[in-house]
DNA sequence: TAGAGCATGTAAATGGTTACATGATTGT
DNA sequence: ACAATCATGTAACCATTTACATGCTCTA
């Protein structure tokens, strides 16, 4: 239940309605749990329905603005889960079923698939490394903003794999 | 659709049973495809109705064993996908919304979690060094051999690199 | 010939994706 | 008062996970 206590992470933060909800997440923790509005709005109404989360008394009704708080049970809930112990989910990665085809078959058209890869790895690093110079720093002072820090330094240094990778692949794919 | 094709790269390199498929499978491309016996009969099923794959003629029935292989029309199918261009899935990773949380939260009792982690990720990758050391050397030889190594090396790399990271983790989370 | 284990399956629940629908607000 | 856009949804679908069911084969 990733996307739900994603989302509480969120409104302990700060209380918003689904659609600011939505932008802010796709700005930050969406970088590693991805999530669109039609799910985020689904799990809010769960949340809501866990006593989690509550809503703020403002306005009701579809197309109504519909901010919600974290509540104390939801806060809780929180901590717990931080702690709970879970394996890891496993991986996937299409790339690597392309370039096992690839192995297995012979040439293939597979380069520019590879290449477009590249590219949007590029961009991503490019995209984490302004987020970097913009909000952090070497000296960064509170436990929050080191931890913050690590999380985006997770995202640079697993985009610069790839990219390291791709090359490495289209090396050997040009053979 | 990447499991039919994992499936299928499968078969093309050698035909059997959804058993021995279910294991060969998650000793090789399932590293970065898992996959369960109950997926793959269904993906099975999908396939044969798709004429990608057919039945070696041997028996059927529940509980005897159904021997396939890829067909023709399979193998161009691969070779399609192959070359596809497809946006890369978005990654999903419950540790960084762990540490999201804690990082709001203030001190949790994350530390056993990211050691668990750890621990999983040395496990890999002494056994992606084995496989390394057993099937491969620093001069494969064939093309195919050597996109094999790669792939391997993907998933070598990557390992390591969470296990920096996990140590990175815990020493901000033990301050 | 009974039991262990192999091989093939069914069913329900979960979670994510895609397409579409509708009410409210804002700017012209 | 109309269009554009914001905000909140609904519905159908697809893939994965988990739990369970059943038939077959081999060996003690």
């Amino acid at each position: 239940m990733s996307l739900a206590h994603a989302l509480l992470t969120a409104l302990v933060e700060r209380s918003c309605c689904g659609a600011e909800l939505t932008d802010r997440f796709n700005r930050s923790i969406g970088y590693f749990w991805p999530a669109t509005h039609q799910q985020i709005y689904r799990e809010l109404a769960t949340l809501k329905a866990s006593g989690w989360i509550e809503p703020l008394p403002i306005a009701t009704g579809r197309g109504r603005k519909r901010a919600y708080k974290a509540s104390p049970a939801g806060v809780s809930e929180l901590k717990r889960w931080v702690g709970e112990l879970q394996p890891p989910r496993p991986v996937r990665d299409e790339l690597m079923v392309r370039l096992r085809a690839a192995a297995i078959l012979g040439p293939t058209d597979l380069t520019e698939g590879v290449e477009r890869r590249l590219a949007t790895h590029r961009a991503t690093l490019d995209h984490y490394l302004a987020l970097e110079e913009k909000d952090f720093s070497d000296l960064d002072t509170t436990r929050k903003q080191k931890l913050r820090h690590l999380i985006l330094r997770a995202g640079i240094e697993s985009e610069a794999h790839w990219i390291d990778f791709c090359q490495r692949a289209l090396a050997l794919l040009d053979e």
